[in-house]
DNA sequence: GCTGGGAGAGGCTTA
DNA sequence: TAAGCCTTTCCCAGC
């Protein structure tokens, strides 16, 4: 395609925000919060109407280049295309030569909608947070996400001969991290309240090795499927207190 | 357009792994981890010869959803084009519903050659065992990314005095986990080798809790600056050693 | 508003 | 497949 009848449509395209798309042959270089070089290979280019750009390869999710809110510039330098993103704070600038372009579309696009989102991970706390005798019978809660001075505890509670409980909630299995970072907090709680404290770690799973760690500090785990809409039937309770998504989508 | 002959395009599209892409007026559904409703609008729906489907708007960077890895199917329900996407494990899927369909693109592209990426923390390290005589005088490097049997060795040396000195290098400012890192992968050699063992942590600073910590364990920190295009100059030698990102755009 | 610090989620890599 | 870990991250608190 002629690239000057290309610039054009690109230029047009980004004046009217119009959802942008551009294939063809290109290399690519990133310079800022770090720097790349990206050799060539066919990609797709999108521009969005907030000056949103992102370089994309035929695999993977994630974008190889891209920059949020961009100032844009599409120029001919040596019988190339040339695409110019560029952006102060942080000062950074990505640069895409075109060889050859296969394809050039725009899309205008009215503002949308926005994406509802239900089962987030302050709801799962939340619900956690209404009931924690399935866990362990006696077990009241105190604070939600009491701020300690360095990170901050899940949820705090107490257990039925009084000690403190300090609970992290993990969403993902539970790693050598996940039992370091609860080793901390219950020490600090340990320092701060002056009492015998334990650190409970809730999570789906987790690893052997952390689950070694976990022991040798004298810290406990329990398991509990946090699957949305599909609540564990191993611990009771939970199953009463959460809504279903069934339910939520009903909505 | 025609669903039926959409259909088709997409489905032969994705036989062929090309980078497929549909515009138009659709609903989506979510269900896995989460659950999610996005009400209908115009969107650009992007994908994959590995799978991976992302639904777009005209703003931000991010898909509103996405899937990596998805088994995809396509059809028509109710007057509307059905694309549904899922995975097991985690169990997920998204449904998208088109009531109109603007446009259907299907792009073949060969595999391409990935992105280099300039001041990672491999490319560092590979720098660094140059020589290391610039941290301390009689440092030498003994096998880099000894493997462990948790996790990895960034450097593995030996001092001047005959010890082994196990290096982590971070490339941004270190923190709790970083000094936890490198106190396991310590431990871990000097049970291994039965000798004394020296732990440093490389890097371009450390938060103030991380320091105390690391004094607590022994550990020592060197600081280097890796600041992008801008290697520093305190320490002396690395600047003689460090290619500067200038030098590896240059290649 | 900016910035330091901590936590988390996605994706990659090797065992 | 599982475990570990790195990142053009992200958010929050404090200045």
């Amino acid at each position: 395609m002629d690239f000057q009848q290309v610039r054009e449509q690109v230029l047009s395209g980004i004046n009217r925000k119009d959802l942008l798309i551009l294939v063809g042959r290109c290399r690519a270089e990133y310079w800022g919060r770090a720097a790349s070089k990206l050799p060539e290979g066919t990609r797709l280019i999108l521009i969005k109407g907030d000056g949103s750009i992102a370089l994309h390869q035929n695999r993977l999710l994630r974008p190889t280049n891209y920059m949020m809110g961009a100032a844009l510039a599409c120029n001919i330098e040596n019988n190339a295309l040339v695409l110019f993103a560029s952006k102060q704070k942080p000062k950074e600038s990505i640069r895409v030569f075109f060889t050859s372009i296969e394809d050039v579309r725009s899309y205008s696009m009215t503002e949308d909608a926005d994406l509802r989102l239900f089962g987030s991970e302050r709801e799962l706390s939340d619900q956690l947070m209404d009931d924690l005798s399935f866990i362990e019978p006696g077990l009241k809660p105190l604070n939600q996400e009491e701020v300690l001075r360095k990170g901050m505890v899940d949820i705090l509670a107490e257990d039925a001969q009084g000690r403190l409980v300090v609970i992290e909630l993990k969403r993902r299995n539970a790693d050598y991290n996940s039992v370091q970072q609860l080793k901390r907090y219950m020490d600090q709680v340990q320092n701060l309240k002056g009492t015998k404290t334990r650190g409970l770690l809730v999570a789906p799973d987790i690893t052997k090795h952390a689950l070694e760690l976990l022991e040798r500090y004298g810290l406990e785990f329990c398991k509990l499927e946090f699957e949305v809409g599909n609540p564990s039937a191993k611990i009771k309770g939970i199953q009463k207190k959460q809504k279903t998504l069934a339910e939520l989508f009903a909505d």
